[in-house]
DNA sequence: CTTGACCTTCCAGTAACTGGAAACCCTATG
DNA sequence: CATAGGGTTTCCAGTTACTGGAAGGTCAAG
């Protein structure tokens, strides 16, 4: 398929598909005119970029999940290890998200009687514990 | 409190707290010496921005829900139509992130018997639906 | 056979930092 | 008091991850 297809599937500008291209995150065929041509298995590469780096994680963390499963040479024990400590970090982004989404739900729900929302939610807006 | 305390506390770098100040996100006081001076609620701020920038939230999204509950002239209304988009989509986030956990997880539970990780997580890897 | 929607490459610009230089401030120790 | 260190200041340049635009090639429809 094309890249515009491809685009609309995984939810990415063309831009950034190609960009993507550009830093070896993925080689698409190429048809006889020249243009990209585009596998499910790419569109499933480029749905999996667009979630993770939505989701706040870098390109270069992104490249490492993706070889988690593409390559061949991999030991599973390496494997194994760099998805266990992504999924402390995906733990650790869950539960910042709640924490997130209970602020906001606070916001929305406790503040809408008077016109100036300073209700004391400013001193719960960063969560409790400590970064690093 | 000095600009390294408070990016200790916040768990952000010097440079990108002085960074979030050019761009307006919080203007500490200034001490007698020209130092910053940042209070217990900046650092608030700053773990707020550290936390939602790393959960895949822009800097003007980050302003805007800064902005929910610390700009007095604010409509009520205005601030619960924000806060409930945004609510919707923390909500997306966390079933996004529930599915990258999920397929990590398999990934470390089911492919550390061969040498090769190709079970057949790769079709499940963006999830399903369709984005936008 | 042309028009419009796609595609190509290339180059420049933007967003959000990040590194480094030069100089000022503060505390501690000789 | 001098000075050595560590932290701070501003400024300017570089990086990451896109994003916009120009100039031109491709293709299906009318």
């Amino acid at each position: 398929m094309n890249i515009g297809t491809a685009a609309e599937r995984s939810g990415l500008p063309p831009k950034t598909i190609r960009y993507y291209e550009d830093i070896g995150l993925l080689t698409p065929d190429r048809s006889e005119n020249g243009y990209r041509d585009y596998s499910t298995a790419d569109v499933h590469r480029l749905r999996f970029l667009q979630r993770s780096r939505s989701l706040g994680f870098s390109v270069e963390e992104c490249r490492q999940l993706l070889s988690l499963y593409g390559d061949k040479e991999r030991e599973s024990a390496d494997v194994k290890a760099i998805a266990k400590a992504k999924l402390a970090e995906i733990d650790r982004k869950l539960a910042e998200l709640a924490g997130l989404r209970d602020m906001l739900r606070h916001l929305a729900d406790h503040c809408n009687g008077d016109d100036r929302p300073d209700c004391p939610i400013i001193d719960g807006l960063a969560g409790s514990g400590t970064v690093q």
